[in-house]
DNA sequence: TCCATAATTCAACGAATATTGAAATGATGA
DNA sequence: TCATCATTTCAATATTCGTTGAATTATGGA
């Protein structure tokens, strides 16, 4: 992962409504969940929810698909490891025994480098 | 760890000179580095680094003491690992297999819960 | 004490951010 | 096609953020 993009992601990360929106999907697994039934359970305006969803997005922290009217946001579980990888990178110049890499969160055809 | 503790974290860390301040700080160890030595590797201005050090001190992720005229920072890890463990908290519903407890980065002293 | 070095404080500026309200788009079913 | 529901787009606003320059505090050495 580039720095450019940890940036990015780690901003998208820094909001009270989009971390809870981000730990939701995170939660709810690969099938994600609808921007509706987030809107109600963090009773969010849909219109700032867009505004959201599209950081987090642009973030490459979550994916969105159409299911009839409505849309189905899932976390990106990849983007998710390159970023803790990236925060752990090198820690403590690589001295052994200190520093083990991360992994976390790999949810069925979502196998990580790490 | 507290969403808002996170929150301000995340903040923290979702900035360029900040990252490479707090990348700097994690590789070089629990020893730290000089504040000057720091605005010296990333080319910073002295009061610019200041008003990044208190962010990611206040954000609580890293330490300063005092060595004759120089302030030493290092990064605090059980702070790191926290916020880790925030994030990939209840990965996927807590559905086993598919989600591990990370761990990363935890130097000598500072033996972590995980 | 006087000076140089190391870092911080203060004030100010342009740029980016989060939220809101109103209007528009897209998909479904009668 | 018409009405409805789910979500997005657009414009406007107040707030926060990152950087700069000048001045200040703190430490150590001559």
């Amino acid at each position: 992962m580039e720095k450019t993009d940890a940036v990015a992601a780690l901003a998208a990360l820094a909001q009270h409504n989009r971390l809870d929106i981000y730990r939701l999907l995170v939660k709810a697994g690969p099938d994600g969940l609808s921007a509706g039934s987030i809107a109600t359970a963090l009773e969010l305006a849909p219109n700032t929810l867009t505004f959201h969803f599209d950081r987090l997005r642009q973030a490459g922290l979550i994916t969105v698909r159409r299911a009839g009217r409505s849309m189905i946001y899932a976390a990106r579980y990849d983007q998710m490891n390159a970023l803790l990888s990236f925060l752990t990178d090198n820690c403590c110049g690589g001295s052994e025994a200190h520093c083990v890499p991360v992994t976390a969160c790999a949810p069925k055809r979502a196998k990580t480098t790490a």
